[in-house]
DNA sequence: AACTCAGACAACCGCAGCCCT
DNA sequence: AAGGGCTGCGGTTGTCTGAGT
C-alpha cells in the first residue's frame, strides 16, 4: 500500500488561504471524510469538503467517496464472471463507464476503466494479433469477438453475477460493524500498513448493519444522512443505452432527464409479449424496487438489435 | 542487495451538462 | 439569454509495488 503524504497539514500558504491538498489522502482524510459523511449525509461536495474539516476540493472528496469510501464497494480482483461482463457491456456501451459500472454493483467506473486499460485491451490485443486483421480498432475487435468471442458465454454465470453482491469469490462487500467501530473494508483492515493507522471509524449509534448496507446501496454511493436511511434499499440501475439519453429523448419524448442523470429509476422491462422485472432477474426479490416503468420504446432498439445476438440477458427477445 | 521495469491503481484534469440567479 | 457554481464523466498522469535480473 502506498504511504500517504507525510506534509499533511502542512501546507498552508502564508496569506492565510488554506491551500487545497492534492495527492494521496492519508488515513486521517479518510476518516474525517468517512465520519462526515456517515453522520450527514452527501451533499454539496465543496460544503462536504469544508465541513469535514478536509483541506481537499469537493471534487477530490467526491472522487474518494466514490472510488475508495464508499462502504458497498466491493474490493479485490474481477472475477471472470466480472471480466465477462466487462467485455459484454462496453462492447454495448463502449466507454461509458459509469453505465457499465453501474451495472457491476461495487465496482467503479474508474476501477473498470482501469482494468480496461491495463488488463483486457492488452488481452485482446494479444489475442487479435494472432487472429484478427491489424486495422481493427479497440471496439470493433471487441464487437467481432463479444464474450462469446475469447470468453465463452455463459447466461447462466453472468445472470447470476449482476447484482449478486456474493458473486466474488475473493472479497465481501458488507462492511463490518463491531461494536461502534465501523469497518468498510473488513479484508483490508491491513491497508495502512505503512502508518500503522487502523481503518476503523465511529458508526453512529442509529446505525445498523444492514442500516448501513441496504441504505448505501445506490448510485454511486448516493448516501442518505444516517437519520434518513431507511429500511429499504434504493437499488438503481439505469437502463441500457447505446446511444445517448438525448437522442432517446428526442427519439420518443418521454424520458425524464433529471431522474434518468441524478437517481437512475429502478428499471421494469415491460415488452408488448413478455415482460420481467430487473429485481427478479437479479435474484433480488428480497430488495423493494420503486421506479417506473421503462416501455421498450425508450431503449434504443437498433442499437441493440444490432449487438443482440451476443446479449444474453435478452436472448429471450429473439429466440 | 540493488536496480530496472512493467503492471496496477489512485488521483488529477478538462470538459460538458444541469441548475440557479 | 448569460454567467457562475456544482456535479459527473472520461482521459490521462503519477506513483507505488512486485517480479525479474
Amino acid at each position: 500500500m502506498r504511504k500517504p503524504d507525510q506534509n499533511m497539514g502542512k501546507d498552508r500558504v502564508n496569506n492565510n488561504k488554506i491551500k487545497l491538498r492534492k495527492g494521496l489522502w492519508s488515513p486521517e482524510e479518510d476518516e474525517k471524510l468517512m465520519k462526515y459523511m456517515l453522520t450527514n449525509g452527501q451533499g454539496c461536495w465543496s460544503d462536504i469538503a469544508r465541513n469535514a474539516g478536509l483541506q481537499r476540493c469537493g471534487k477530490s472528496c467526491r472522487l474518494r467517496w466514490i472510488n475508495y469510501l464508499r462502504p458497498d464497494l466491493k474490493r479485490g480482483a474481477f472475477s471472470p464472471q466480472e471480466e465477462e461482463l466487462i467485455i459484454h457491456l462496453h462492447s454495448i456501451l463502449g466507454n461509458r463507464w459509469s453505465q457499465i459500472a453501474a451495472r457491476l454493483p461495487g465496482r467503479t467506473d474508474n476501477e473498470i476503466k482501469n482494468f480496461w486499460n491495463s488488463t483486457i485491451k492488452k488481452r485482446l490485443k494479444n489475442n487479435t494479433s494472432t487472429s484478427s486483421s491489424p486495422n481493427n480498432s479497440d471496439s470493433s475487435e471487441l464487437r467481432d469477438h463479444g464474450v462469446g468471442g475469447i470468453f465463452p458465454v455463459h447466461e447462466h454465470d453472468i445472470m447470476t453475477l449482476c447484482m449478486d453482491s456474493s458473486s466474488s469469490s475473493s472479497t465481501s462487500m458488507q462492511p463490518i460493524v463491531t461494536g461502534n467501530q465501523f469497518d468498510p473494508f473488513p479484508l483490508l483492515n491491513n491497508r495502512y500498513d505503512m502508518t500503522g493507522a487502523p481503518c476503523l471509524f465511529d458508526v453512529p449509534a442509529c446505525l445498523t448493519q444492514g442500516d448501513m448496507v441496504q441504505g448505501f446501496y445506490g448510485d454511486y454511493g448516493v448516501l442518505e444522512p444516517a437519520n434518513k436511511i431507511g429500511l429499504e434499499g434504493d437499488f438503481s440501475l439505469p437502463p441500457l443505452e447505446s446511444r445517448s439519453i438525448e437522442e432517446n429523448n428526442a427519439a420518443n419524448g418521454s424520458i425524464d432527464m433529471k431522474s434518468n442523470n441524478n437517481h437512475y429509476n429502478n428499471t421494469c422491462f415491460n415488452n408488448t409479449d413478455q415482460s420481467f422485472k430487473v429485481g427478479d432477474m437479479f435474484g433480488l426479490e428480497n430488495h423493494h424496487w420503486q421506479g417506473e416503468n421503462l416501455r421498450m420504446g425508450e431503449w434504443d432498439l437498433e442499437g441493440l438489435m444490432d449487438n443482440i445476438s451476443s446479449f444474453p440477458f435478452l436472448d429471450f427477445q429473439v429466440e
